[in-house]
DNA sequence: CGAAAATTTGACATGACTCAACTGGAGTGG
DNA sequence: CCACTCCAGTTGAGTCATGTCAAATTTTCG
């Protein structure tokens, strides 16, 4: 099927597929929809799936003991969510994904993952990419809180991930930069000023 | 040779390996030897190894524009160290990999690393499990930062690493948690009049 | 339009930083 | 064995960034 071939290859872009391996993939992708709002998956569930963004915005939070959010990450069109930590242990998650639109999805199962693995190669390859691109952003975030004020941050961040930002309110960008959004407007009004 | 064997069931520990594979993995990992304060990898270097630490104990910091050490991993007895998203990427690295004791490392060249993965699969799988190791922790460390102050941050990494805590300065632990040696002298203070 | 949500503002509190001085040990050389 | 130095850690005083809480304002959207 046509519309199977469009969707491989944007999720996977960048391999190579056979026809085969084509109808394969696609039998373990399942489409998803939500409203804004909706819950993807909540904290201390078993997580068992990964999900990838073929349209919309989401975001990973995790609550604290006082009932604080604080965001882990955003995802936007073609980026893969999930709770990683527990999808790769196989565990419960501490992790909450949220829809901050209405969003399409593809997720595929655990087990299935690995049998995709098993079969088409350039899959497992792909998503090794990806996690160390992860690793990657991680490690940026880890120092870039260790070595920035939070304007740094800030603009760091409107930087990097302006599509991002179109899409999600300012109290979403504060959780993700670990302050208020009292301080996060401090800080604007600051840099308007400076204009 | 009997030595090659421990090594590498050391290094790999968990896995299952051919004597020939054994040889040909052993033949791809180098011996180095360094002593305290030695610095491994320089930042702006390209980064073409990465090293498993048979003895000792090392760091990986990251220097900022004021000129203030960020560290970003520690490693002792049995983990792998680098600068890892230079590695991945073929990159020059921003982090320096100093010896906070004399150590004992294996290194491993790149291009090395892909052929023994091509060759011996179990050492691809190896390292992968590694890699979400290592995400899972980085991951854990981000919402640390971001949800608990630095009390309790100190409070979990003396838990968590109680072997490192016992090779390290007051002021390695700092530079971690991101707070100073004196805001850490403040807290341990603190801490002791609670007992 | 009107209610709810998001953002901004103000006043004040607090945790962490800076800078400078001091303490205590570990090691060194006379 | 003592004096000296170096390094790590501690302490104090003052400052600054960010947090808290409450209220006002603006924006969003049914």
């Amino acid at each position: 099927m046509q519309e199977q071939n469009v969707i491989i290859n944007q999720v996977f872009k960048g391999e190579i597929f056979t026809a085969q391996d084509i109808d394969f993939v696609s039998s373990k992708l399942k489409k998803i929809t939500f409203d804004k709002g909706d819950i993807v998956l909540n904290a201390n569930e078993k997580v068992t799936h990964q999900y990838y963004v073929a349209d919309g915005c989401l975001r990973t939070f995790f609550i604290d003991i006082s009932g604080k959010e604080h965001t882990l990450q955003f995802a936007v069109k073609d980026w893969w969510i999930s709770d990683y930590t527990a999808f790769f242990e196989q565990n419960t998650g501490i992790l909450t994904i949220e829809c901050i639109q209405k969003s399409t999805l593809y997720k595929i199962f655990r087990t299935d993952l690995e049998e995709v693995y098993a079969k088409v190669p350039q899959v497992e390859v792909h998503f090794r990419k990806k996690l160390e691109k992860a690793f990657a952003s991680f490690q940026n975030r880890i120092l870039g809180n260790l070595a920035k004020p939070a304007k740094e941050r800030y603009l760091d961040f409107i930087k990097t991930y302006p599509d991002i930002e179109a899409k999600i309110k300012n109290y979403h960008i504060a959780s993700y930069l670990g302050i208020t959004t009292e301080s996060l407007s401090r800080i604007r009004k600051e840099l308007v000023r400076k204009l």
